[in-house]
DNA sequence: AATCTTAGTGTAAATTTAACACAAAGCTAA
DNA sequence: TTAGCTTTGTGTTAAATTTACACTAAGATT
């Protein structure tokens, strides 16, 4: 035990929760455990913090070591700190989460990993320390973003089409949407650039590819802003 | 030192970013430190994780020893963890944030303190540690939280104006608002319960007072979403 | 009683939302 | 080859909301 201190101090660890879609509803990454505790149960990839890394490089690191991903763009979820958290001690974890495109990524169970395996959100299986929680504060958080920016892309390619953006916030949000006001809501926004391509080989007519287009993305969130409850739903106004 | 572990830790601590608005402009509450190091640096109040309480417990904790506040509603704002936060070492910092009735609270120094006072956010002194990331980091948090929710009465009096809400949202934003428009976007939430006192001693016409109905508020919160960026301004839309 | 200051209400045009209908484009199967 | 099926893309219209204003009301001061 050669690391000594004047006061007792909690482990700190990260755990990432990585959303993915693959079209049809949304997933997230899971690894078996492979160690005790909770060995055999499923968890987010996480692990404790080093000395030369700050959460957020610990987040990034942990999550290569047991599922091979390396470039994830990782948000600070929220800090758990319950006392009873891991049955090892008191361990205070930093939660992140990431939106992934699914079809782009194999999971690959690495280190304390038996295996690495997509879940569908409302399939989870029972989850080890208090990952259940956390699952619930990110899916929380993902659907306010939802709400209130015009994110999502990074689940899906780097083209895509209105109609699988569609599917992603019905999705997401878990409630039918709209397809033609939400295109033009969309569209209006300015966000998405037009492209030449069109899906192909569907029994149907095909759909045309858009991409985000990043830079007037980051222009926007700089500036917009105000509007103090966007709009209110008037079946709730009424009440 | 007789806390000894197989792997090294961090030290873990909480600090608080306390908002206040005095009528005219929005506040933080800053501590002078008594102790190295910075000391004699103004702070957030905040100090090390014990282990028989949460991270929240801390922050609670550690602002009442420092400042003598006991009733804040504190809300996790993010967690720090660079490798150069703390002279003495690793620290990793949760920050809470919270939104008082300036008016309703005299700040006493206590423990690590030499005193305990509001500052003026747009002049606030030179700050220990991290702690001008950290304001950074509540600040932008505070506006977003004004965007999309109507809140900010934690700010005010059990009873405001919608002037004095105005000024309270002018200060915050840093921006103009328009009051006739405000007025109804505000009251039409239906959030605001009219009472029958007004102000009185003013020379000019005298304003009503009004009172937040938080338990529709909770109703609300629950229901509202899903927007999809609230409004484009014309002047980026046109872009 | 006139004046000053801030509070509260109203109005009209432009924009946005919500709730629809319908034409277009590709594959399939008779 | 053509009718039929399915999904995509584009309009339309009424209702609601936002924006940008002007005007009246009420109390204190001179």
């Amino acid at each position: 035990m050669p690391y000594c201190y004047n006061y007792p101090r909690p482990a700190v660890s990260s755990d990432c929760v990585i959303f993915g879609f693959d079209g049809f509803q949304l997933n997230v990454l899971l690894i078996e455990r492979k160690n005790d505790p909770y060995k055999g149960y499923w968890a987010f990839p996480g692990g404790f913090l080093e000395m030369d890394e700050t959460s957020e490089q610990c987040a990034r690191r942990e999550l290569e070591e047991e599922t091979g991903i390396t470039d994830a763009c990782l948000e600070q979820l929220y800090t758990f700190s319950g006392l009873e958290r891991d049955p090892r001690g008191r361990v205070v974890s930093v939660a992140y989460m990431a939106l992934v495109r699914q079809s782009s990524i194999r999971p690959v169970a690495g280190d304390d990993a038996l295996q690495a395996q997509w879940f569908p959100v409302n399939s989870l299986p029972k989850l080890a320390f208090d990952h259940d929680l956390i699952f619930r504060t990110a899916m929380q958080r993902l659907r306010q973003k939802f709400c209130y920016q015009p994110i999502g892309y990074e689940l899906l390619g780097e083209k895509f089409t209105l109609p699988e953006l569609v599917r992603l916030y019905e999705s997401v949000m878990d409630q039918r949407v709209d397809r033609r006001n939400f295109y033009r809501k969309i569209l209006r926004t300015g966000l998405l650039v037009l492209l030449e391509e069109r899906t192909s080989g569907v029994p149907h007519k095909p759909a045309r590819y858009y991409q985000f287009d990043r830079s007037r993305f980051e222009m926007l969130k700089k500036n917009s802003c105000f509007s103090l409850i966007s709009r209110l739903p008037e079946t709730l106004a009424a009440k």
